[in-house]
DNA sequence: CTGTTAGCGCCTTCAC
DNA sequence: GTGAAGGCGCTAACAG
């Protein structure tokens, strides 16, 4: 990488005059056509690209921050939109100079991710959807070079913004109960995300603790898509073993069954009720057929709260750890009406 | 902001001394350990935050660019995230330092963002989804600190990574013109995206062309939101005057339409046809009820191509200002079948 | 154990 | 019109 001492050099002027000409300043501060014309030859050339660091250190930035957020390139990017703009809004409301850099990395792979990205050039990292790997690495070899946050995972080691996510569990048991919804499955992911296994753990428990068990062959493992789902609960319906009814562990499998059912003539939420848990944005979700009953996570306000707490840590306001606790928000849809 | 020269001023030692401890080598380097403590305790008095900058200078980063990415907060954030996953594909491949700094901004206030952010920290600039507003701001005023791309815009003055969006449009036109459906519409959004208007103009001028003009009572301007849309459709079910063929220009409404038909009975593909430009992730329109036809904009696509081009103009590998086309990809579902 | 010094790349002030 | 010098905040090499 070239510099405007190079430049300098190169066109035999001094470093000033490049400066001011690469600056725009040439006309302002008089500097000969001929000059200019040589300097910004020369740039081009020497392949020149200004260092921001250095106009930035000169430039004496006030109260400006760098927050690194790490996000998952999985299914999940969809709700990761939403989180970057609850960390947004909570920056314009800060009214700080807040730099977010966006880091992804591979489920599973953060550790690589980490290595090989320099956070020692950040003054506080926002990390989401890390896997039961992930969090391994990070709750035990991990050194955090500044203040760490995590979205909706709960550590001993580090500050977190997270929901009750047991409660969302039993929460969804008990609408099902309630009805006297009694032979119910659970169509799940088949990695291992903290929180579903959380979601389903309260749910199952709750079912078990009412009498009303739910057996491991009411348990469906899909992959990461509506595709899976899809093809599950079409054996379902083909073997007439649906359940009568279904919490689903994110909309993206809730939206394969319900494409399942309507290929197969299956009624919803007459001859099964789907529950699910709202990642998507929620419009999607209040326009599916038919419209779907939820628990939505509040991505969003998730976000600005990791936020808020990763400058507040910055600034050493809250000790570390620091752990926050919202609530979802339960939304009645067509897919299982209030009991 | 205080420095390591007030912490050491106070401290009553050298900021060499402070810069260790506080970088964890205090140890290795044998500082005393009152000394440490005293440098920390300092330290969280002064709130002391590290300067990246003068970190990052005096590391010396080679090949480093910082990139700014501007994008709208609206309805359109979904579709968002995608881009973001091409644009950090792309910097994974190019293997160079570079850091994404996602900005967002209100629709037609581009500028007030703009003037807001500092913008002379940045080697690079990209935007997206601005509206007539913005452009005009950008294409008269704006002067450029730095290369600036666009995305799936066009202007005289600045590069982009586009499609041809007229073609778009007349391909869905094409598309139901083959099958006989001369008795079309179309659902648009109210506001003045450029690249909507595109695909309209292409729509219109093709069923002209081919002698059946659609007429102005057949465009039905929405909100930007599902909602919008299910109400416009539900009232046309009611009079009675739903066309033969929907051209939905995006999914969002195209959602609000499907949801629409269910709830009054319509048939789809049988009583009306709908077709949709795809902004949200595919996966999403293969299980809609019933599964859309449509046309996706490669997003991931068109943001990975505009990360290369700004990388290219920053090295100045291309001239500026640099256009490149991108082909959509038209996916057939159920809601609209072939002929 | 701690301090001195030099310099990362850039811009601004002042001097010629 | 142009150049020399100083300093933004930080770290590493070297010196005691």
């Amino acid at each position: 990488m070239s510099t405007i001492k190079d430049i300098a050099k190169e066109a035999g002027v001094s470093i000033a005059t490049v400066s001011i000409v690469l600056n725009g300043k040439g006309k302002e501060r008089k500097i000969s056509k001929e000059t200019q014309s040589r300097i910004y030859t020369i740039a081009q050339q020497l392949n020149y690209v200004p260092n921001q660091s250095a106009k930035k250190l000169r430039a004496a930035q006030k109260d400006s921050y760098a927050v690194a957020f790490y996000w998952a390139t999985d299914f999940r990017i969809n709700y990761l939109a939403r989180i970057t703009l609850g960390i947004q809004q909570e920056i314009m409301n800060l009214k700080k100079n807040i730099r977010l850099t966006v880091i992804p990395y591979k489920v599973d792979h953060l550790e690589e991710q980490m290595k090989s990205t320099q956070n020692d050039f950040f003054n506080g990292i926002i990390i989401a959807n890390m896997s039961n790997t992930d969090m391994e690495f990070l709750n035990t070899t991990y050194v955090p070079p500044c203040p760490v946050v995590l979205f909706n995972r709960e550590s001993p080691k580090f500050s977190s913004v997270t929901m009750d996510n047991y409660k969302v569990g039993q929460n969804v048991a008990r609408h099902f109960l309630a009805k006297g919804l009694f032979d119910a499955g659970v169509l799940t992911h088949d990695t291992t995300f903290p929180i579903m296994r959380q979601w389903m753990q309260g749910f199952l428990d709750t079912y078990k603790e009412e009498g009303h068990p739910i057996g491991e062959d009411r348990i469906y493992l899909c992959e990461t898509s509506s595709a899976s789902a899809f093809e599950i609960c079409k054996r379902l319906a083909a073997e007439g073993t649906m359940p009568k009814a279904m919490f689903c562990e994110s909309d993206v499998l809730a939206h394969g069954m319900l494409f399942a059912c309507y290929e197969t003539g299956i009624a919803i939420p007459q001859d099964v009720e789907v529950f699910t848990i709202g990642i998507n944005m929620p419009e999607i979700n209040d326009y599916t057929v038919p419209s779907l009953s939820r628990i939505d996570i509040p991505m969003g306000e998730i976000g600005q709260e990791c936020l808020r707490m990763t400058v507040d840590l910055i600034e050493k306001k809250v000790p570390s750890p620091t752990v926050l606790f919202l609530e979802g928000k339960t939304i009645i849809g067509q897919s299982s009406p209030l009991g």
